[in-house]
DNA sequence: GTCTATACGCGGATAGAC
DNA sequence: GTCTATCCGCGTATAGAC
């Protein structure tokens, strides 16, 4: 007994359209228009399945959100949870570099992104961390994930040698090349992260044995 | 002998009135029309002063970080230079958080953001770290005072408990109160520079340490 | 050189017919 | 649930007045 007519139009073939159109042309080329098009329908009908264009961004960053393991927490050691977490939700970003400017606006309304920072905060609270640094930490990661794909430091960059070599001699190096663009934001990345949870190691020994002290 | 009539429209005129827009109603509110009405003119004459909407969005910000104080390298050691870059950096931005998601997007053609990158990594380079470090140093620093001012934690998060307190209690805590959300930023920026800047004196100590063994 | 009037082609979004 | 028709605001190009 086959249904004769299955809607046209679902959330999940919205948003996965929508993915596409971002991923291969940047954020600016989704429009209701274009993203009804491609989807071989009128762009009025998308708002029988999402109010807002921003509902549909939404969507789309869940999804990619929603895909980060977070199955390290409450498995490893929280050092090691926390640099397997960073790196698989850098991985997640990285594969979708278009739309990390729209996430990183914040957590909003979806739920992944919520989800995400729950568990890393959980983790670190059940670890030990008083709940002031355990959402100081979750904040720092979160910078540090999206700095490094928002492409803050290699984006924008000019294709255009001769626009620095005179006025910023110590630019003219070979981070201006696209292909070096990615290297220096991995590279800061794992620098940031390595730097960062080692140090955070020592400061979490030195709260241990503090409380200790205080104890005996 | 006054010039009788002096043009009505200047670059700083501009620059100063979309700062202002931008600054109490935020980017969006920032549209050419909205711009000239203030500026007591219409639209098309702004086409005058700058070439595009950008060109306008890229001189605000370019104003902004022209502010950030660069004295302090050539004159301080490079982690206190650097302690005081970042903090003066981020004073300057969250001044104008509003702005930040545009600055986000790189240095692109404004000349003081690239001025600030050039002086950061002269500073490190002529301290003796190897240049690939410098680049990536750099980058660490722009994703800890991007990610600091651009809300990218505490933007966003809705202004109803409710919304939290069922699916997420580990969230269910004071940043969600936005007066707790500046001082979530702020702490979690001031816990990775301290962290940061630690960790990475120890690596410069290490670094310069296998030199002299290689030498000796 | 500076400003105005006007207009084009887009964008997001709505109302109401089928 | 999808359509057609439509609204309004946007960035900006152009032509012409001063």
């Amino acid at each position: 007994m086959v249904r004769p007519r299955q809607p046209i139009l679902t959330r999940a073939r919205i948003v996965h359209v929508a993915t596409t159109i971002i991923d291969a042309e940047g954020l600016d080329a989704l429009s209701m228009r274009r993203l009804a098009t491609e989807l071989e329908v009128r762009a009025p009908s998308l708002y029988n399945h999402f109010a807002t264009k921003e509902e549909i961004l939404d969507a789309v960053g869940d999804a990619i959100i929603a895909e980060v393991d977070l199955s390290m927490f409450g498995r490893d050691e929280w050092p090691d949870a926390l640099r397997a977490w960073a790196r698989a939700y850098r991985a997640a970003l990285s594969a979708h570099p278009n739309i990390v400017p729209f996430l990183a606006r914040g957590p909003g309304r979806r739920p992944a992104a919520l989800r995400l920072a729950d568990a890393v905060y959980g983790c670190l609270v059940d670890a030990g961390w008083p709940p002031g640094y355990a959402t100081r930490i979750g904040a720092l990661m979160r910078y540090l994930v999206a700095g490094s794909t928002l492409g803050s430091f290699s984006l924008g960059f000019v294709d255009d040698p001769e626009f620095y070599a005179a006025a910023y001699p110590h630019l003219a190096d070979a981070h201006r090349l696209p292909e070096h663009r990615q290297q220096v934001d991995e590279g800061a990345f794992e620098l940031g992260l390595d730097t960062l949870v080692a140090g955070l190691t020592v400061r979490f020994d030195e709260l241990a044995r503090s409380r200790t002290g205080t104890l005996s």
